[in-house]
DNA sequence: GCATCTATTCCTACTAGTAGGTAGTCTAAG
DNA sequence: CTTAGACTACCTACTAGTAGGAATAGATGC
């Protein structure tokens, strides 16, 4: 029923977010994209904020149904985040969105309007509370080993992965994700 | 001799851009903090590239000074970077530059002009540069154990620092940015 | 079948405000 | 009497956002 225009509109939102940040792209930016006038995005999202919101509104809820598919299809724990991460990778890699909105916004967060705070608070919240349960499934599976709690492992692993993205962006190689991030895997191995 | 109205200005520059990052922060901006009118900025610097080109190199400059000052007073490298942690989480509780302005630019690198790329370049591989060869001292002091190389360890450092810094702004909390470098810290340890 | 009503979607044309930057003037100090 | 540093006044380009009209399509009444 709902036209795929707003769709379209709002991936390129997160393209664009991905690439230059909030203050970074204009509803001009996001017209040339999609191929249509200024004024017709403010029909499908009245202001930017809205825009704005509903990209990291949607990334969250792709985010959690790709959280809960691990859950279900991957016994292994360790092997989730393994996932996780190697879906990281291929971002980068492609140059395909090759860094978390959240991340990125949270950067520029104390200029953020409230509503885009709180989204991307949102973000956060979820995916260290996710690694967290992983961390501990992992535990008790055997397949992980905790050196500290797994609130601040968590938390570690999360800041490892962010900053790994920032690095690499900054260098401008691929590489040093993969080998940071698979030095964060190996970390939690029990056989160390 | 040299009128300290540009230093002021450079550091009006370089707490917006900690704040808001690049596209975030106006010359009307550092005008109304300095104090004076926005043509008078573009007379000490004639763009807005020259400014933060200038704050960037000043970051550097002052890194460099007190990475050279911690190598020559501080005996132990692994104090060092004890040190190097603290001094980031003195300035996230004080709400004073609370981030890496090169790890915030890092996020919004595509957009910015080629030469704030490079100085960012330059500051990541200044920064991994320096924890290498102090993890390396480290592990020849004995009070480091390396589980990688010491440039991907560097590396990964560097990284959960930089992700500690976005997690702490992104949830509001000072204290996860304390646990997660503690805990990277405490991986190094050789007693593990 | 055909006209009409309604809502959706996109458009052109516009607004007020802000962006970075420029031109030219005034002033004070060496 | 030149120069540095600040100013007023302005420019063009772009920002998010608005007003109102044209085209489309689906449902309804006769």
């Amino acid at each position: 029923m709902s036209s795929n225009t707003a769709d379209k509109i709002r991936e390129a939102a997160h393209d664009l977010i991905a690439a230059r940040g909030y203050f970074g792209f204009s509803y001009a930016d996001v017209a040339e994209v999609v191929g249509i006038r200024k004024a017709s995005i403010h029909h499908h999202f009245p202001s930017k904020v809205d825009l704005v919101v509903a990209a990291l509104v949607q990334y969250r809820a792709d985010m959690v149904a790709a959280a809960k598919g691990l859950d279900s299809k991957v016994v292994d724990p360790l092997q989730r985040l393994k996932l996780y991460v190697q879906h990281w990778e291929e971002c980068i890699r492609n140059s395909n969105r090759p860094i978390c909105i959240a991340a990125l916004l949270s950067a520029e967060l104390p200029a953020l309007p409230d509503p885009i705070k709180a989204e991307v608070q949102l973000h956060f919240r979820y995916l260290a509370g996710w690694v967290k349960s992983t961390l501990r499934d992992g535990a008790k599976y055997g397949s992980i080993h905790l050196e500290h709690s797994a609130e601040v492992e968590a938390q570690s692993f999360v800041a490892v992965v962010h900053g790994a993205m920032l690095s690499a962006r900054a260098l401008g190689t691929p590489d040093v994700f993969t080998s940071i991030s698979k030095a964060a895997l190996d970390r939690l191995r029990p056989s160390n």
